[in-house]
RNA sequence: UCCGCGGUAGCUCAAUUGGUAGAGCGCUCGGCUGUUAACCGAAUGGUUGGAGGUUCGAGUCCUCCCCGCGGAGCCA
């Protein structure tokens, strides 16, 4: 006999089989019970009639959810079970019986109730598929990196220097030192791509700004790459290649979890079939304007103005050349006009915003430090940084990407906090 | 930090002009042979976020505070 799990059920049918997981939820009618099985794979339903075996029945329909059990029986296929199959029970050993009824509910909760118990949420509904979507873009974005030849590597979480300067940091004690929690891998994997040539990690992020919309955390994950002899162009081309190619394979390989989830796959990947437009910052603000945007050239872009460039082009689209003072120090000036930066910011359709932010780096020793003093910032905590630039200095170009935001997208999810296990929030640190 | 909304049973929400605090769900008990957040019946369940004030009387009105949600700013 065969122990196995729920998403490969449908192998196993006319097998008698073992299911190892919990009671997901139960449905009585008196001479038959309906018992769903959960195990992290998916869900399945048990049937149990009382007059083929009436001690288990009595049993089993005192059972409260989320008991820890192993489940023996025979496979069936059946189209009225979600799932296309359900498990005829023939026995149940139960590992620990809960005393008190859980927590979370089939039917709706406050967000608050349920991020207080996020420990037990995420055994729910739709939060199995988003965390397992999760795990598939993770695999994805290694995927397309080792492909390309990249080197996985790894930046300091613990960094006595802000990246940017401007975004707040959390502050940490270092052994009486003043730390502080890295907002960016960026500068270290600079140095790292000078040794390796092209690499790449998947880190935490950390930002104290006091955000509170539903596209940004304190802690968050990014996927950053760095490239040696890139320039601009390329940087926007391996954006795309990585983009198309993570969206293509979850697709692929979560299509069970994105229909769970009630996300249009084909919408999905028709957004990501064509070439991404590459529109200049100045020529955005005009799009903006003219669909009656009250923006004008040097302002950020706001939510809205994010998501009318979405709709827009109906697919991601890179945004170019910014204002150089609205953006960070180290980032390369165009060759033909030094007042806007090789920078882009991805954004992605339907509303979810920027997902991706990248440039080309300033590669000489005489502008690095000359952007340095423009933007006050002062030199002696940057002078390894400097250093990149003063031995065997290459054009190179990176990006970060938010990985929250991009599995928000991908799952059609309209909160990022959804897409991670312990979403950290301002006033959020349990559980 | 700013703007808006909110806090009533374990959960989700009602409560007219200021006049006896209620329902559904959950838990428990009973019924039901194809349920899909099953359904039907019964029972259980309250310091109305906190402090102060107005009033014969406050969930309701006033002041302050706490907490949450949505958005802005900032960013990925």
């Amino acid at each position: 006999m065969a122990v196995i799990t729920i998403d490969h059920a449908a192998e196993f049918v006319g097998d008698e089989v073992t299911v190892n997981g919990w009671l997901y939820n139960k449905r009585s009618s008196g001479k038959i019970l309906f018992l769903e099985f959960r195990d992290g794979t998916g869900v399945i339903q048990g049937v149990l009639a009382r007059a083929d075996n009436p001690e288990l029945f009595a049993r089993a329909d005192r059972l409260p959810r989320e008991t820890s059990l192993t489940v023996t029986g025979r496979l069936r296929a059946d189209r009225r079970a979600p799932g296309g199959c359900e498990l005829d029970v023939e026995r149940i050993e139960v590992i620990q019986e809960p005393t008190e009824p859980f927590p979370i509910e089939l039917k709706e909760h406050t967000p608050n109730f349920l991020l207080d118990h996020r420990h037990l949420w995420i055994r729910t509904g739709r939060q199995v598929p988003i965390l397992r979507v999760r795990d598939a873009v993770f695999r994805a974005v290694r995927g397309f990196f080792y492909e390309r030849g990249f080197v996985a590597t790894e930046a300091p979480i613990l960094t006595g220097t802000s990246v940017e300067g401007t975004t707040t940091l959390f502050p940490v004690d270092y052994f009486g030192e003043q730390a502080y929690l890295s907002q960016s891998g960026q500068l270290y994997l600079e140095a790292t791509a000078m040794a390796l040539g092209k690499v790449y990690w998947i880190g935490p992020a950390f930002r104290a700004e006091k955000s509170k919309t539903r596209k940004h955390l304190t802690e968050f994950w990014m996927a950053e790459a760095e490239m040696a002899f890139y320039d601009h162009g390329a940087n926007l081309a391996l954006q795309e290649d990585l983009v198309r190619y993570v969206v293509t394979a979850v697709v692929d390989e979560r299509s069970r979890e994105l229909e769970q989830l009630k996300r249009d796959t084909a919408v999905l990947v028709e957004e990501v079939r064509t070439t991404f437009p590459r529109v200049s910052y100045a020529d955005a603000i005009a799009i903006l304007q003219d669909a009656g945007h009250d923006i004008q050239y040097g302002d950020d872009f706001g939510a809205p103005h994010e998501a009318a460039l979405g709709d827009h082009f109906g697919k991601p689209v890179f945004i170019e050349r910014f204002p150089a003072n609205m953006k960070p120090f180290y980032m390369k000036r165009a060759h033909d006009d030094p007042s806007v930066v090789l920078a882009a910011d991805l954004i992605a359709p339907e509303g979810y915003g920027e997902i991706i932010g990248g440039s080309q780096r300033v590669d000489t020793l005489e502008d690095l430090e000359r952007q340095l003093a423009e933007y006050n910032l002062p030199a002696e905590p940057y002078k390894w940084y400097l250093d990149l630039r003063r031995y065997g200095a290459v054009p190179h170009a990176g990006f970060g990407m938010g990985m929250a935001r991009l599995i928000a997208w991908i799952c059609g999810v309209s909160h990022i906090r959804e897409t991670i296990p312990f979403p950290r929030q301002i006033n959020r640190l349990y559980p």
